[in-house]
DNA sequence: GAGTTTGAAACT
DNA sequence: CAGTTTCAAACTC
């Protein structure tokens, strides 16, 4: 984990990294300890003497119990201040950095700072606007810093309401009020908050997120220090569980304390709620005692981190927080007004009455957040770097919604660079970000305080992803989704959900209940389905060449190779329409169709395949090659293999549940546009933990080229993609003989293709099991 | 765009 | 497993 940073950091690290604590968390961590780094500009200009080693010192925790992140409070008696005696001066400046181990990514994502102004009795906190913390479901989401770039100040004017009241009494109490909630997100165990849920799963689950427990910590402090960073921190984790359920997240937190204006200790009153003993003393400061404690978080990916929250909704949570606005101070209005904005934005979510339907539709819709080309990774990148922003990372990061979806999506781009062919659902990240970014840049623009300029490192992702998405939402046009009326979208008549991806706001869908929102509604209902037919949301097209060696030689990669898993029944259309699935597939139909008069044009029934060759294979030259990669070797299949596809830089924006499906449209439509189910569902698990960079890359990034040509799936690939909960399918062997990777790569679908069939990936990832340190 | 046809999915 | 119903896409006008 040498990075440049490391470099940077001050002292304070490298000093407590001879600490017999740091020895012993060092000790205890199975990940490489990421030495902390305190790249923020305050932190560099503020000397921290009594720097708490736990800070400075990534502690990898693998307790499953260990829900919430702990950080060790300073066994240093010269910290004592920071603890519960006075939080009323507290100021933390929080500095996130997500950093991939295995690329040596690094992202400042932003600071989360506390100030405890003079006023005395108000203490704001600001939060970093640039991510957005999204719960995914409205209730359950404490407002958290989210927006681009806003500030987000609460002012606690209500002593109980404050965040060191609230800290000292514990951490985890519930809080009924808004404003605390912000805090006590994620800290909780509130069973029927999906995010917090999300958030506890992805900690205990990964089980790798360091954990600052100091034996001296008290409760005050700890409490403290949680609230203060759990924005910082549930980005990160949000941020480390987008950044690919591939990979293990580490967390280091609070790197260091600053005291910047400080006198003197931080004495906790524990009365007013973390309000100055002393008012008059803080007006007499100007207010600004400040101490800054740079957060950092250090994710290690690994393969396998679940993701269960990765939504980074929450505009109805900073609703919540920032609603009573009234008491909030100047910077809180524009936060207000921003986070209007984003929840406009989100609104097709939960607005969907609201006349503002500029709000981006399908924001955080698309699960599959769609890989950025080439090209357009590497922009990002540049723009990234030189924001002073360091990115680099091949893990695929799933765009979150809006405005963190926009950073995530730049972090994806800048990790997949390689990634050029991936790209579901692009119109959707286009959508979104068209406007939330907008809205947030010019707000971030606006920020003049020095303060607030970390906040905007990831202005650059915004403004970038804005960019993007304008380019590219010419591309949406085209995409065809589903529009049922009585199924929710929860059957398997929707083709959304019949493909494994949410609906977006394309769909012409009624009561559609198949969105992130409703993510655990989704997946139940197709664990339901599954336990009815395992292979229900199994590609329907496989490749005979591989699975039904009778039907023919390798050579041939005509559709006639491959076949309808179960057979159409037609009766009436001969199976010359898209009635049929087989011909829809663009396959012929075998000898387990029941079809009646079959005249498929792929293939009949009775083995015949006279048309094979002429319009059945339009572009077969073009796909042949990418057949092959797919399918051509019988043995082989897709190989998950995490490092090498970190290291190839070929992130995928997938989401962790790989459900894939595989554009089969055929050759030729009577419109000329490819048919409506012209994708066939390729794999799809709801438990599906299979790896995004795997199997679904190969099929996904060919889309483009699927969208022209018939692409069938190996049956043996399939299942790969679609079993990743470990459920009895997942006897499927991931890796082939030769461990050769099917490539997808060899199809240079450029971009421009990539709209249609481009659908919401449904994700869930299960529990890793492992969570071996990558390195 | 509305209505019809069709066959898969779901249900019994 | 078969028959029926439901459903949404495909198709027709």
């Amino acid at each position: 984990m040498d990075t440049p940073e490391r470099n940077q950091i001050g002292t304070p690290s490298s000093k407590f990294e001879d600490s017999p604590i740091f020895n012993y968390i060092n000790s205890l961590s199975p990940i490489k300890p990421v030495k902390s780094l305190h790249i923020t500009q305050a932190f560099s200009s503020l000397s921290f003497a009594s720097l708490p080693s736990v800070f400075t010192s990534p502690h990898v925790s693998s307790h499953k119990e260990s829900r919430f992140l702990r950080r060790y409070s300073s066994s240093d008696p010269s910290k004592p201040e920071l603890s519960s005696e006075n939080g009323n001066k507290v100021c933390t400046s929080e500095e996130v950095v997500v950093e991939h181990e295995n690329c040596d990514a690094m992202v400042d994502i932003g600071e989360v700072s506390v100030e405890q102004h003079g006023e005395g009795s108000k203490f704001v906190i600001e939060l970093p606007r640039t991510l957005k913390y999204d719960c995914g479901s409205p209730d359950d989401c404490v407002s958290t810093p989210s927006g681009v770039e806003a500030d987000f100040a609460l002012e606690l004017v209500d002593p109980p309401s404050a965040v060191v009241p609230h800290v000292q009494e514990a951490p985890e109490k519930d809080s009924s009020d808004g404003e605390t909630q912000y805090h006590d997100m994620c800290l909780s165990e509130r069973k029927n908050d999906v995010t917090v849920c999300d958030w506890e799963s992805l900690i205990s689950d990964t089980a790798d997120i360091l954990i600052f427990n100091s034996p001296n910590r008290t409760e005050a402090y700890r409490g403290l220090i949680q609230n203060s960073l759990e924005p910082a921190t549930r980005f990160c984790s949000s941020l480390a569980a987008e950044l690919n359920n591939e990979h293990h997240m580490q967390i280091v937190e609070p790197v260091s304390f600053e005291q910047e204006n400080g006198e003197g200790p931080f004495s906790q009153t524990g009365d007013a709620g973390g309000l100055p003993n002393n008012p008059s003393e803080a007006m007499d400061h100007e207010a600004e005692t400040r101490v800054t404690f740079s957060c950092k978080t250090v994710f290690s990916l690994h393969r396998g981190m679940r993701r269960r929250c990765l939504d980074f909704e929450m505009a109805g949570a900073r609703r919540k927080n920032l609603g009573d606005g009234s008491s909030h101070g100047s910077v809180l209005s524009q936060p207000d007004e921003k986070m209007t904005t984003n929840e406009k934005q989100l609104g097709p979510l939960r607005q969907c009455g609201d006349s503002s339907r500029r709000v981006l539709p399908g924001i955080g819709l698309h699960l599959n957040a769609l890989a950025a080309t080439s090209k357009e990774s590497k922009i990002i990148k540049s723009d990234i770097l030189a924001s002073g922003i360091q990115i680099r990372s091949t893990a695929s990061i799933r765009s979150p919604r809006t405005g963190l979806e926009a950073l995530d999506k730049s972090l994806n781009s800048a990790a997949s660079e390689i990634d050029t062919n991936a790209t579901e659902n692009r119109v959707q990240l286009l959508q979104d970000a068209s406007q939330v970014p907008d809205a947030l840049a010019s707000e971030d623009f606006n920020q003049n305080s020095p303060k607030k300029k970390r906040r905007f490192l990831l202005l650059p992702y915004i403004l970038n992803f804005i960019s993007r998405r304008k380019l590219e939402s010419g591309e949406t046009e085209g995409c065809k989704r589903c529009n049922c009326k009585k199924s929710k979208c929860l059957k398997l008549y929707c083709e959304c959900f019949a493909a494994g991806v949410y609906c977006i706001e394309p769909c012409s869908c009624q009561e559609c209940f198949n969105k992130p929102i409703h993510e655990e509604t989704v997946l139940s209902t197709r664990k339901q389905i599954e336990s009815r037919n395992p292979l229900a949301f199994a590609p329907k097209v496989i490749r005979s060449s591989d699975a039904v060696p009778e039907f023919g030689d390798e050579s041939s990669k005509t559709p006639a190779s491959a076949r309808h898993k179960r057979g159409c029944n037609c009766k009436k259309s001969s199976c010359l329409k898209k009635y049929c699935e087989c011909y829809q597939g663009g396959v012929g139909c075998s000898i387990s169709c029941r079809c009646e008069g079959c005249k498929n044009a792929f293939g009949r029934k009775d083995g015949s395949s006279a048309l094979i060759g002429t319009e059945a294979e339009p572009d077969e030259e073009e796909t042949e090659a990418c057949e092959k990669s797919l399918a051509d070797k019988p043995s082989q299949k897709i190989e998950i293999h995490n490092n090498e596809e970190q290291n190839s830089g070929s992130a995928h924006p997938m989401t962790p549940l790989r459900m894939s499906r595989a554009l089969v449209p055929l050759p030729f439509s009577s419109n000329g546009k490819p048919p409506r189910s012209s994708f066939i569902t390729v794999a799809s698990s709801s438990s599906g933990l299979y790896s995004q960079k795997h199997a679904k890359p190969s099929i996904l990034r060919s889309q483009p080229k699927f969208e022209k040509h018939m692409q069938t799936i190996p049956d043996d690939e399939m299942p790969v993609i679609l079993r990743g909960d470990g459920s009895p399918s997942t006897g499927i062997k991931t890796v082939s003989p030769n461990s050769k990777r099917i490539s997808p790569p060899h199809c240079h679908f450029g971009s421009p293709g990539r709209r249609s069939g481009r659908k919401l990936i449904l994700q869930s990832i299960p529990s890793f099991p492992s969570l071996t340190p990558q390195h």
